[in-house]
DNA sequence: ACGCTAATGCTACAATGTTGCAATACCAAT
DNA sequence: ATTGGTATTGCAACATTGTAGCATTAGCGT
């Protein structure tokens, strides 16, 4: 609801979504299409919400099932990642070749999710045994800029 | 589900739960003694319901709105606190001392969450201006011991 | 242009979490 | 120990987020 990435009548740059979709062997479809884009266009990972109001944006008629299937389709082939929120909803990111592993802020307030690029979490970790690990990603939590109030959260008392 | 730690009939334990609680000015209720005792059993973050079985395990009848506001009070006082599962399912662990800043492994089959003490995530990052930082923490994803399976996730192809 | 089938768009449903309010039980004062 | 005020509970109803089934639509190869 703050991306104002929304490809308002540019149908050149559709093509690099299609290739990624026709890539992965997937029919190229409009919600896809502009899911990608808009996927791309955002620095930041965007919840469902955000990429339905980017779709209705570009006039595409779309229903939650629909977006939910072609994000789920997207993070299936690779193409994006889902990330929980502070809040229980997802969020979805590209999966950019210098963005393997970077930070992500979550906001305690407004439960945004922000990347922190350059940022990599310390990646020698011992798991117990058994255990596989896809990943690490480093959590930040606190208040982003625009909610920027403070101690509202008595649970963290340490500022260490 | 898992957590066999359900303080069959030992009134005695209760004590400490007790005082948490009445040291922060709370009433001390059949819940709370529950819920603080079933956290402070388990070294693992727990989901409702995970709690919920604690209680329903020693006979507490309780619903899942008194389970949600007892945690809440919890998570206000300071005295637990609150987690986002790779589910959209929260868990909950109490807050000790010496476990401030520890990392969390997702079980990104099950949803489990777990415990690693001893991790420490690299605390020294800049924000972004106007960003507040509560506290980090150090996810990792991937598969438990009792899931096991991998190459389940195609999103995530590099595995240094 | 045609046909096969992936993908959509409904509807209905499941899981998780929240709100309001009357009844209950905790705790302190008598 | 009884009583009373009020924090908590427990119920019901609702909100949000995500899923399942299935008939219809639309991609894309022929």
């Amino acid at each position: 609801m703050r991306t104002s990435s929304n490809a308002p009548a540019s149908p050149q740059p559709a093509q690099a979504a299609r290739e990624i979709i026709t890539r992965h062997g997937g029919r190229v479809t409009r919600t896809r299409v502009a899911v990608v884009e808009a996927l791309q266009g955002s620095t930041q990972p965007l919840s469902h919400e955000e990429l339905g109001a980017a779709l209705a944006a570009i006039d595409i008629p779309h229903d939650r099932v629909t977006l939910y299937r072609a994000l789920d389709w997207l993070v299936e082939q690779g193409i994006a990642r889902r990330i929980a929120g502070s809040d229980r909803a997802w969020r979805f990111e590209m999966v950019r070749p210098h963005s393997h592993r970077h930070a992500h802020f979550h906001c305690d307030r407004c439960g945004q999710v922000i990347c922190l690029e350059g940022l990599q979490p310390s990646s020698r970790v011992n798991l117990p045994d058994g255990f596989h690990l896809d990943r690490a990603e480093l959590v930040l939590h606190g208040a982003c800029a625009t909610c920027g109030i403070q101690g509202l959260t008595p649970e963290t008392t340490d500022e260490d």
